[in-house]
DNA sequence: AAGGAGCCGTTGCGCC
DNA sequence: GGCGCAACGGCTCCTT
């Protein structure tokens, strides 16, 4: 009944996300490969996750955000005051 | 500096969320017990989980989106046809 | 104080990493046009993406699933008896 | 068939995910309303969930984590080093 | 109406 | 091998 109205088309939409999941899947491997041997060479993995991600915000964004969040902690008595601090 | 310019209301905001995020909390505790004791009792809970999450739609809804998705698997040929059948 | 101890290390294993992020981005960039690509044809891509999942698993694991989440259905009497139903 | 053989419990077992998870959408609905009424009065609610997710975590294991990170900025020239610090 | 952000549920990874 | 946690992907809502 609804035979190939659109079947083809549709095929090769399926085949191409599939092929790029795979390219996809792939990378994703690779990136698991440098975490574990950054763990191996004695990293800490879970903060070079974090460097990582800090990387990707430009420094001022980051600053601004940052300055709010310590108003807020000041509000709340949480901030050390001391020389060299941060969260 | 900034010192108490809207600390107290601040103050009040997070420790009215921390509150809720406790509760919820507990809640979710209380869940995770249950899908235990099902577990316990021999029940499959990724099929549970399945079964509560079908519960939520209408059955209207649901039978339109399988619809759609067997005229695709029909379009490409996955599709069983014989009596009564399903993905 | 700790300078150069592993810098060189370090700093090459986040280019690496950031490196094969920007080449997942663009895969998932790449997925995001195909979607938007059937949407314009008039393909439902919420029933796509199931469909590219389904396919994942192997039709035996699939129907075994289905299979338990029927016999509860069952069991609450959610199930439609008739000729060639589902959910 | 398979008719009452474990039906009342699954039932039960259904019945009481729910419930629960009808509370819990209350509380969420809660917790929703208070970022609401945090943002008509001016507050900044990204910062918000920051700071209610800080201080889930004492501030030791905070420090230890922010010091390894550190030193990893340091070894790729990434951090500041003027007197008051942050990231 | 489209894009982005936050939320939720799922999956995979590491730990015990 | 099971458990708990963290990253990922999908969905929804809200903003522009």
């Amino acid at each position: 009944m609804s035979d190939t109205f659109g079947a083809d088309r549709l095929k090769s939409i399926i085949e191409r996300i599939e092929r790029l999941n795979e390219e996809k899947a792939g990378i994703q491997g690779d990136i698991k490969e440098v975490y574990s041997e950054a763990k191996s060479a004695g990293y800490d993995t879970k903060a070079i996750r974090k460097l990582v991600s800090l990387r990707k915000k430009p420094a001022s964004e980051r600053q601004e955000e940052e300055g709010i969040l310590d108003s807020y902690l000041n509000a709340l008595g949480m901030l050390n005051t001391n020389g060299a601090e941060n969260v």
